[in-house]
DNA sequence: CGACTCCTTGACAGCGTTCAACAGTAGTGG
DNA sequence: CCACTACTGTTGAACGCTGTCAAGGAGTCG
């Protein structure tokens, strides 16, 4: 909808190695750098001032849980760029899987060659793109890592916080709607909410079972992980 | 690192809703329409015409698989825009949850608009970008509603592909990345690699345990639910 | 009122995790 | 070059979280 053409995933293998080089052109490339085995690229959170393409070697791209738990997000392969973030800071930790060779290109570069073309209105859509994959990112932690309650805890929490946090806020969908929204069943998802009103974080109505009320958010927050 | 500012998820609820009313002015709205309960918005693979935005009700935007286990992508609520896409088809099927009134804008008005603007340079960015979320997406289903096999079977078709079916691979990543990459412990994805090669669709060195044939791409595919 | 949908709860099963043992490989330093 | 250690991968056994199957109640709608 957004852009004109697109190639099939999957289907004939993308140019991408070739697009940033023909983008930005060779000489904006600082020379190639080694990375060791293991080695950080960039943590998240870490500002975003580089796009990376993989001469040689793997990456992978994850995000972590506070204890531990990892969910990667990706592997990138030689010509394959990463590192392409719509804000300033970086989403996901980069790390080299195997010794890598990575040419770096300056987002300050791309910004003069391209982006500053971009008008406001084109802006707008973007940034509903690039909301649809920060949503999406989040989402694959959730499926990937999180337990059974801390999924239905991030539920409700997204909820509320999209809601504007109401005192009282009553769901469109039903469990089954729920449960295949975060990977479980419905019933799965029915013992979480009994459990979490049994832990009074929650209350909802008995009748309807889709008002409810959050009555310990930051409860919730610490059940989700 | 791609678009200058962007709102962070979750904390000052972004104003998508304006966005697109700013963008598209008011007349390019058809009259809103409504949608009873359970109603089909649109299909995925359909042809991407609209973009829609919610004024009341809710809607739910799914995958399913062969056999009908579905994994919901989103929940959109009243404001929210939805249906925007990279290529020519939807990629989710969009259906009301509750009685939906939505407001339309032909995706051929927004391109007058906005997008014809977009350089060749920046499209290649943008490709990039949709790139990630075309592959998060089918992440999304593959966490949310995959066996272990079939994560595993995904996994080896996904590299196999990206490495252009190559006669062998080596693969940089070890046992444990491709376990957090499919939401899985190293012992489920080394005991399904066992059980595909016990099944002779795929033949791997005893040694390293890194260098591997796919014997069966069909066959995996099948296993792929 | 009857049929249907929705939700909860219980009992049990099973898939994937956890814990553990073992073997082969790679890397390190004497 | 060889011990020594760390790392990696496989496999088995037991556990447990979530799924499956089932029953029942309460709300909704024609």
């Amino acid at each position: 909808m957004l852009f004109a053409r697109t190639d099939i995933e999957g289907e004939s293998p993308p140019p991408a190695a070739e697009q940033l080089e023909d983008l930005a052109g060779r000489e904006v490339f600082s020379s190639e750098t080694t990375y060791p085995k293991g080695t950080e690229v960039f943590g998240e959170g870490e500002e975003a001032n580089f796009v990376y393409r993989i001469a040689t070697g793997a990456v992978r791209t994850y995000k972590l849980l506070s204890d531990g738990r990892r969910q990667i997000n990706a592997f990138h392969l030689p010509g394959d760029v990463f590192g392409v973030e719509d804000g300033m800071t970086h989403r996901f930790t980069a790390e080299a899987i195997v010794k890598t060779r990575l040419r770096m290109i300056r987002r300050s570069s791309l910004f003069d060659k391209a982006t500053t073309r971009i008008t406001a209105d084109t802006n707008k859509l973007i940034s509903l793109a690039s909301r649809n994959l920060r949503h999406a990112e989040n989402h694959i932690l959730l499926l990937g890592r999180k337990t059974s309650r801390e999924r239905v805890a991030a539920f409700l929490l997204e909820m509320d916080q999209r809601l504007g946090h109401p005192h009282e806020m009553i769901l469109p969908m039903n469990r089954r709607d729920i449960a295949d929204y975060l990977g479980l069943t419905l019933e799965t998802v029915s013992r979480a909410f009994s459990l979490l009103r049994d832990k009074e974080m929650l209350q909802f109505d008995e009748s309807t079972h889709r008002q409810l009320r959050l009555l310990d958010r930051k409860g919730l927050a610490r059940f989700d992980a």
